[in-house]
DNA sequence: AGCGTAGCAGACTGATCTGTCTAGACGAGC
DNA sequence: GCTCGTCTAGACAGATCAGTCTGCTACGCT
């Protein structure tokens, strides 16, 4: 876990100025949550903006994963690792929920939009991939092939899901 | 974060007798998971001894996630739990890693049995696709069609990467 | 210049955690 | 019956944590 004293350290904030404005350490951290969930928002949104179809704003999205997955100093969602980290509080595990459902809706719509055939499954299992990829973000030391996985498979399920079916290459 | 005194008040163990045994918490921790992967082993085991194509027991393991979605007491991986959870200690983490190998390993085994044109690809994907189940798990509270969203998306992967291509139905 | 606000530095408290140590209970084997 | 090993119960030390409080500094405003 990681205290308060280092914050202040690394920061070079006194432990006085972070309690007048955050009133407590949940309180730092549901702050911070929020801004990165502004952060995502943005960022995910020129994402989006770089491609005209949902389909391939949907693919754009696993792309941009792909790239996350390649730097190695990505660390998995902040939102899954403070919501592992933190004690079981109440407005961590709320501003955790609001990003998990906000990036779920986003797929399903996206689906939807893409005229998957069962929009809310194919968001479902997009949000699994996601999900999947930020935990090999986190854990596993040797990546590679990770960030090839996850855009490989958005595609087949988007592919699968969809009815334009797959590419038409045939065997 | 779960502490020594309240497994030890949980186990009616006294302290003295775990230290002695253990050695330390991370030893305590590494000993419960190392016992835990065995388990886990054996389970695996018996699910894929029900089915005897290496397609129907990959598709067998997702269906095992499922139920264990299904199941409220299932609480996601235990080994990516108690990474989160831990200090980065050494053990602990190889403990996990040699978990996760193996996972993939045995997912990596059986794409190759099943004949996938990229076994290593499709390994790697349905583990990030265990693992999304995991988190899911974890945090969502309405795990609504994750359960399905897991064995469809393992299905519809597994379809993709594998010659027989997907069921013989044509739109 | 004078004043108020905000930030910095760090001592301090109390709670909590890991890990050690002492003292006694209990049972097995000789 | 005695001893040895293992167990429980729990006090204790040392570290670390969140959070409070005091003193000092620096800047903006009038």
């Amino acid at each position: 876990m990681v205290g308060i004293d280092r914050l202040l350290e690394e920061s070079g904030v006194a432990k006085a100025s972070l309690y007048t404005h955050f009133g407590n350490k949940d309180g730092l951290v549901r702050a911070y949550l929020e801004e990165h969930f502004e952060v995502r928002r943005e960022h995910v949104a020129q994402v989006l903006a770089r491609y005209n179809t949902p389909r391939t704003q949907l693919l754009g999205l696993f792309a941009d994963a792909e790239d996350a997955l390649a730097n190695p100093m990505f660390r998995g969602c902040r939102f899954v690792n403070a919501s592992a980290e933190a004690r079981p509080d109440e407005s961590i595990g709320a501003a955790t929920e609001a990003y998990r459902a906000w990036i779920r809706g986003l797929f399903t719509d996206l689906a939807k939009a893409a005229k998957a055939k069962n929009p809310k499954r194919l968001g479902r299992q997009l949000a699994l991939l996601y999900d999947g990829a930020a935990v090999a973000a986190r854990l596993d030391v040797d990546r590679t092939g990770a960030g090839d996985a996850v855009l490989s498979a958005a595609t087949a399920l988007v592919d699968a899901a969809t009815p334009q079916g797959p590419k038409p290459t045939r065997r």
